[in-house]
RNA sequence: GGAGAGUUGGCUGAGUGGUCGAAAGCGCCUCCCUGCUAAGGAGGUAUAUGGGUAACUGUAUCGAGGGUUCGAAUCCCUCACUCUCCGCCA
């Protein structure tokens, strides 16, 4: 959520930085609500510290035993306006909320001005792309299996089996071992979440159609993102205690909903996959700096296992909605000959903190805090990138000896 | 699934119709005292938001929503959540 005073000083300011991203904000609507509550405010507020005022006095003359009659009538009326006025305050208030909870953050000065991914900017390339394969995952192994998983599930969805299986649950390890290293607390998390939660990280209410809804009211999670960030809903933090580095495995649920037709095949796009999430939350000076090292973290995973990737600085028109700033990394997948998306790290300002209540305890009193995140890495597409790149026409694979720790044998069955 | 208890400020915890934004303690801040430390003394210390250039000042908030009442932390209803016991269960 974006901080509506903002709005009040400044709207022809935050509108253009908003058309950046190809959001057009509705001056007139807020001018016009703004007004309204304003002016509705102020009478209700001062209705009701009459009524207090008289209602006291009330009980003054009752307990000397006077008359209250005309007291009371005089406090009926009050009530009446009151009622009136405060029904339409309420009305106000719910629309300008709404208003509110559909403005994405407004993306960040350094953020590449541009309308859509053609616009971004690619920032640096590592490794060099020795493969020349062009076979697909799915033709390189039998062990990815999709067709079982459809009649177990249905599309979107795979079973992994033996070593390939095995493989995914060394890689795992391997990132979150990393993510410890590099000063993040592990985390074990509930993957489902209440709305409250979802509504905290910005997936709600605009964005549930993508969302998996139980029975119970509960949302499967879409990414770590939300429980890790969730975690420090409604805390006050010592600026002293920051950066806070949290981390976590889990599978990610998403539904896909207008995604028919794309990345159809395969692992790329799945209903379920499993990632491991970095989020921190740091100080607002600070967030910038935090987000360069999260990124590093996570392209720390690719360097260890040996992958050629590219991190690209997304344009103003590319950007998530709860983002202010945001790097993918895009890792090289032979088959499709060319870089696709395997870490997204994001800068939310105070975007999430707003509306998770995130606060930070400094010398100059408390502030919203920021909160970062990124994935380091998606698994399954770090799998198929590994399939992919390490492939060479025979019947194994010889795995990155980053793994060597948690793989008894490097050389992969497919 | 059955029965019961609970939800109050950063924390613990009092408070059953008005003078309660809320006692007390802890914590925190400032000052005093004491050669350090510990102990002691005085004062201060919730959040959000409106109006105002400001000084200042209004309003709301005792889990959420509704009701009763001139007036609700307090009474009534609904809901959410937490805990305990029983049942079931990995």
């Amino acid at each position: 959520m974006i901080n509506i005073k903002n709005l009040r000083d400044d709207i022809d300011t935050v509108a253009s930085a908003l058309a950046t991203r190809g959001y057009e904000l509705n001056k007139a609507v807020f001018i016009e609500l703004e007004g309204e509550r304003k002016v509705l405010q102020v009478e209700v507020e001062s209705l009701q510290s009459d009524r207090k005022n008289l209602s006291n006095e009330f009980g003054k003359l009752k307990s000397e035993g006077k008359d209250t009659g005309e007291l009371k009538n005089h406090i009926d009326e009050i009530n009446n306006a009151l009622k009136l006025n405060d029904s339409l305050l309420q009305a106000i208030l719910e629309k300008m909320n709404t208003f509110l909870l559909d403005i994405p953050n407004i993306p960040h000065t350094s953020t590449p001005v541009g309308k859509n991914e053609d616009d971004n900017v690619v920032v640096r390339k590592h490794g060099d792309i020795l493969s020349s394969n062009t076979v697909d995952h799915l033709d390189i192994t039998s062990k990815i299996d999709t067709d079982l998983a459809v009649k177990l599930a249905g599309s979107r969805f795979a079973v992994l089996k033996g070593d390939v299986a095995k493989l995914q649950r060394a890689l795992i390890s391997l990132m979150l071992d990393t993510a410890i290293k590099n000063g993040y607390e592990e985390y074990y998390v509930p993957f489902m979440a209440n709305k409250d939660s979802l509504t905290g990280t910005g997936q709600l209410p605009k964005f549930e159609e993508d969302l998996f809804k139980t029975t119970e009211n509960l949302y499967l999670i879409p990414t770590a993102e939300v429980p890790l960030t969730n975690v420090h809903r409604d805390t006050l933090t010592e600026i002293g205690k920051l950066p806070l580095k949290l981390t976590s495995h889990t599978p990610c649920f998403r539904s896909e909903a207008g995604s028919y037709g794309r990345d159809t095949k395969g692992l790329i796009r799945q209903h379920q996959f499993e990632k491991i999430e970095l989020v921190q939350v740091t100080h607002d000076d600070d967030s910038m700096n935090a987000l360069d090292g999260l990124l590093g973290n996570a392209e720390e995973i690719l360097q260890l296992l040996e992958l050629p990737y590219q991190v690209v600085e997304l344009c103003t028109g590319d950007i998530g909605f709860s983002s202010c700033k945001t790097f993918d990394i895009e890792v090289w997948m032979p088959s499709q000959n060319k870089y696709r998306e395997i870490s997204s790290c994001s800068n939310f300002s105070d975007f999430q903190a707003r509306r998770a209540n995130i606060k930070v305890k400094g010398e100059n009193g408390k502030s919203f805090a920021h909160t970062i995140n990124g994935s380091a890495l998606a698994v399954g597409r770090t799998l198929i990138a590994i399939l992919e790149n390490r492939y060479d026409g025979s019947d194994t694979i010889i795995l990155p000896k980053a793994l060597k720790p948690y793989i008894e044998d490097l050389t992969l069955s497919i």
